[in-house]
DNA sequence: AGCAAAGCTGACGTTAGGGTAAACGGAACG
DNA sequence: CGTTCCGTTTACCCTAACGTCAGCTTTGCT
């Protein structure tokens, strides 16, 4: 093993986010990179939360949520209260992401709608302009 | 008609928006109200402009967006040029949104799977107790 | 020694409002 | 006429999840 620990730029780079996002994430207390002298340096179980940290993001938890869960899954024990308190929160957001989906797709349609009528109004506008011309 | 205009309040219910909303809006300059002492009356134009307001939120633009586009309109000469940079903003956003969608559904099915997992998890566990007690 | 790159802290900006306070205005009541 | 209450107004701070900027060390290179 080269090192084991990544310094903040190797980090983002692995992770694909911003140093800000790190140290902010560190002060929101998801992470606990270790300090050499001022520098940070991001360990495996670092690396494992942020997988989790990124994952929860995208199904719409929010940092706190993920914090707490994050705790939770820190002592090993109770895992049955952990697993379901997540599978709890999981199906909050599942709803939730599946009334987005709906109100998104109507959207979509209704945009989609308004163009066509923008494309034809424009249409009408170009040909009014040439029958003129 | 009984007055033809509306206070905040017979706004707020004609729209679902709370007062709070209205204001900042107005703030924004999305909104002009007229002002009968300090109190605000809002007009047949207002309500007009609301209503685009609220779709065009649906739609994803930003207010900061929602604004340049009514500034447009509000200047009812140039209706080509008006509608097809409107067009053209909608393509954008219409992208935008079916990206979204795409993550989400991906997050959507993502996040079954880890129900699932953990749904099985939950059993097993509560199987090995059973086993054991 | 000098300088630039990388990292650090700290603070303010952003979006779209929410929440609350303190003050003001008008209507109803006694 | 005074009081009380309701609706509204301005005004300020708060939120999430960072972005951005200024200014300070630290480190490495020449």
């Amino acid at each position: 093993m080269t090192t084991d620990t990544l310094n903040i730029r190797e980090m983002c780079d692995a992770f694909e986010v911003t140093p800000r996002t790190l140290r902010f994430y560190e002060a929101k207390e998801l992470l606990f990179p270790i300090r050499e002298g001022q520098k940070r340096l991001f360990t495996k179980r670092d690396r494992a939360r942020l997988k989790l940290i990124l994952r929860g993001k995208r199904f719409g938890f929010s940092l706190e949520e993920i914090r707490q869960l994050l705790d939770l899954y820190h002592m090993e024990d109770g895992q049955v209260a952990q697993l379901s308190k997540t599978y709890e929160m999981s199906r909050v957001h599942l709803a939730d992401m599946e009334a987005q989906k709906a109100e998104l797709d109507e959207a979509i349609s209704e945009l989609k709608q308004q163009m066509a009528w923008g494309k034809a109004k424009l249409a009408e506008l170009a040909e009014g302009n040439s029958v003129a011309a």
